[in-house]
RNA sequence: GGGGCGGUAGCUCAGCUGGUUAGAGCAGGGGACUCAUAAUCCCUGGGUCGCGGGUUCGAGUCCCGCCCGCCCUACCA
């Protein structure tokens, strides 16, 4: 057996405006898997990407007063920019407007489901900036509900897809599992809605109501590819799909998992339209569809349109990257839209990241150089220190993550006897992987930080509970069982701080790599303490993040 | 109109297949300690589990109705 495989995508925002929280949401939870699946040894590709294709694009640049092609150009640049600031191990980015391979592939994927396609006429009132057709009755005022303007009337003959014929199938698929959709009451509600029958769907559109934007029919230049269609697409078009290449074999059709991450809005998109087409074209599906809920600002619904926005890169530029992290993972529950509220954001850098983590690690590296000089004592003996900088393999991380007990952490046999009361915390240290691996396996983002955290809040009480400074006490009053004693708090602490930082890896990749720096020894000697975290005291703009 | 999901302590949330006194974190109150970023640790939570019925020996946890919020969806006149 080879490698596993894992692909992991998120959605192709539309680009007509800047990128807000709720994509940061989604594409974080995309990156921790990501993360979390490489560091289990899989083969992953993790990929973005923005939809460029949308009508919506074109009325905002025609509003904004530009090109559309520079407008999309200008905001897709916004979103794949958020790899910075939000620490983003992305493998891929494709663009729909521009990225070559999509066309061809967005073309080939039409042919392949051409025994479904056929020509319907069709009218209605259409508001272009939802992209859909309204009743007379869902108008408020003969005004569209969502955007406040008059709907137009058309009538045109367009491309439908047979979606009709596969609701069995795929109600077969999802119910069994084969289909995975999490959490589970998605999946109950995408199995009521294809019980209650599918109707084909309409995948084009006329070149002229599209302002000439998008991908054409194949064979019929008066038809652009309706833009689900055509975004639905990227997650195989990006993989040289079109052109039959390489990608495609290893990271779809030979790959274990296909997991997408999606907003609940865009649901039915995914787990009935996209599986169809795929089904029509011969292609495998997807393995896992995980779905989140939405994210709100001060109670208020985050919308481009009405303006009540938040800009990822900016929080993170002024609260740092790994608090905004912290709090997507942290503080979002898994089911039920999250109201964003800055404090609560500050909060939790500073009670959990600043206080708890930064502390902790802070207060253990302190010791160690104040009682030891920065010498890491070698582990269950009270003379000596460490032959070797410490890593993942001294807090048995770095050989998996299963929660088996042949798997267990080696802490040190005379740790246990040496330091008694470090049981907690070295429960804590054993269960964090086992408990890591299987939240992320059920997309609990929250269980997953929480495991990790119990490492924290243990290791503080210990510390508190043992009291090191009076053995330090003890020890300069001549109490040679003191110093044995010490050595052995001091060896359970550092290495409870080196399996924070490697656990925390997917999640706060560049705390992980700090604590990492704090917690090894170079030429013997651990480098000072120096504060993971900045308090955030001031919940206005002008403060900077730590480096 | 239909479907789905939420509505649990001031705030944010856990509560598996129904079962002894409904939990956690934060905030608030009290105390301890000093290694540490005025950090940490301990004690302190008496909340109609949205409302009203019902089933049951027993329901936050199942059933019905209703109210509120959100998502999706619908040609009824």
């Amino acid at each position: 057996m080879t490698t596993p495989h894992t692909y992991i995508t998120t959605t192709i925002p539309y680009v007509n405006a800047r990128p807000h929280l709720g994509f940061a949401l989604e594409i974080v939870q995309a990156d921790v898997l990501a993360r979390f699946h490489r560091r289990q040894g899989d083969q992953v590709r993790f990929q973005t990407g923005t939809d460029d294709n949308s009508l919506k694009n074109v009325l905002a640049a025609e509003a904004a007063g530009v090109a559309v092609q520079e407008f999309v150009d200008g905001n897709a640049e916004a979103f794949i920019a958020l790899r910075e600031p939000l620490a983003l191990a992305v493998d891929d980015v494709i663009r729909t407007s521009r990225d070559p391979r999509h066309r061809a592939g967005v073309e080939r994927l039409w042919r392949a489901c051409a025994d479904d396609l056929y020509r319907r006429h069709y009218e209605g009132l259409y508001c272009v900036g939802c992209e859909q057709f309204y009743t007379p009755a869902e108008l408020t005022g003969g005004r569209c509900p969502e955007h406040g303007t008059e709907p137009q009337w058309v009538a045109e003959e367009n491309w439908f897809f047979r979606l009709s014929r596969y609701a069995d199938r795929l109600h077969e698929l999802i119910s069994s599992g084969r289909l995975r959709i999490e959490p589970v009451e998605r999946r109950n509600e995408v199995l009521g809605f294809i019980a209650g029958g599918l109707q084909d769907f309409s995948v084009s559109r006329s070149t002229a109501r599209a302002r000439g934007w998008g991908i054409p029919v194949p064979g019929d230049p008066g038809q652009v590819i309706y833009v689900w269609w055509d975004a639905l697409g990227n997650y195989i078009t990006a993989l040289d799909y079109g052109t039959g290449g390489e990608n495609h074999r290893r990271w779809w059709t030979g790959s274990d998992r296909r997991i997408h991450l999606v907003g609940k809005g865009v649901l039915r998109f995914h787990a009935v339209y996209w599986p169809a087409m795929l089904l029509s074209a011969g292609q495998p599906l997807p393995t896992d569809i995980v779905v989140h809920d939405y994210l709100t600002a001060n109670g208020r619904k985050i919308s481009k349109s009405s303006g009540v926005t938040v800009d990822p890169a900016v929080l993170a530029g002024e609260y740092g990257t790994d608090v905004v992290r912290w709090w997507l993972l942290r503080e979002v529950p898994r089911v039920g839209d999250t109201d964003f509220i800055v404090d609560r954001l500050i909060a939790r850098g500073n009670d959990e990241l600043a206080n708890g983590l930064g502390n902790l690690v802070n207060r253990v590296v302190a010791m160690i150089h104040r009682y030891r000089d920065g010498h890491v004592p070698a582990a269950g003996s009270g003379t000596g220190t460490e032959t070797k900088a410490g890593t993942g393999a001294a807090t048995g991380i770095g050989t998996g993550t299963e929660a088996e007990p042949g798997t267990e952490v080696k802490t040190g046999a005379g740790i246990g006897t040496g330091a008694p009361g470090s049981e907690g915390l070295q429960a804590a240290c054993r269960q964090a992987p086992g408990l890591i691996h299987a939240a992320l396996t059920d997309f609990e983002f929250r269980r997953a930080t929480a495991a990790v955290w119990a490492i924290v809040d243990e290791a503080n009480r210990y510390i508190n509970h043992i009291r090191p400074w009076e053995l330090a006490k003890a020890e300069r009053d001549g109490d040679f069982d003191a110093t044995a004693r010490l050595d052995a708090v001091l060896v359970v602490l550092i290495r409870a701080c080196r399996a924070l930082g490697d656990h925390l890896t997917p999640f706060l990749p560049d705390t992980a790599i700090r604590i990492a720096q704090q917690c090894a020894a170079r030429d013997g000697k651990l480098p000072g303490p120096r504060p993971l975290f900045r308090r955030i005291t001031a919940p206005e703009p002008g403060s900077t993040p730590p480096p």
